[in-house]
DNA sequence: ACAATGTACTGTGTATTGCAAGATACTGTG
DNA sequence: CACAGTATCTTGCAATACACAGTACATTGT
């Protein structure tokens, strides 16, 4: 999979499934994997970085299976950007397929 | 629009505009302009690219209306790739459509 | 004691884009 | 004719987000 597809939109899908509920960094990780591949190296970035800007926030849970598990919450902030990310995406992709049908 | 969203599939975009006919850089650029926004400086660095792994082929036209015209030609590496990405790229949008859609 | 798994985190490398600037050629206007 | 504007190609630097590898610690099962 060409990695550099991934861009932009994994920040995308991480706020769409903290929409639904809350989740743990190495849940999120499982969860999208299923579909697109990611590792924590890259997931923990990601949430620091939507942590600075407001748009999740995190709490502790003990847990009986390992470390501490670090929930992650979606803001008001949170939603915000996702509704508007998720319009740039519906966009861009049919703005991609508009090109590509072009050539058929 | 989140720029980052384009990485990866301008590649795609050229070669499948290319796939229907001859077009010279900046010709390429107004093109796909119409759909997502980019400029010469960053055409020209993806058609070195593309020149450089064998995708295409370019040939200088002289033109009354400025500089000479490079025209880039798709070769069939090139075409191969294309069917490559046009591939990925519809498994990745259904992936990133799919967990979107367990959100709603 | 040790392996396996769950969980969080960090560091380095890399690829592709944005933006800005420059170079050359032609066209039209004052 | 000078000059502005447009067409066309090129290059350089900065920024961003992902891959991969590695670290660390907790728990459970053998």
């Amino acid at each position: 999979m060409n990695s550099q597809l991934k861009r932009g939109t994994l920040e995308l899908c991480v706020l769409s499934v903290l929409s639904r509920r809350d989740c743990y960094g190495y849940e999120l990780v499982n969860e999208i994997s299923d579909c697109i591949h990611i590792t924590e190296g890259t997931i923990y970035p990601l949430m620091k970085r939507l942590k600075d800007d407001g748009s999740i926030t995190s709490y502790l849970v003990e847990s009986r299976e390992g470390p501490p598990r670090k929930y992650y919450s979606i803001t008001d902030i949170g939603r915000v950007k996702l509704k508007e990310q998720l319009d740039e995406w519906n966009s861009f992709y049919a703005s991609v397929n508009k090109i590509l049908e072009k050539s058929i």
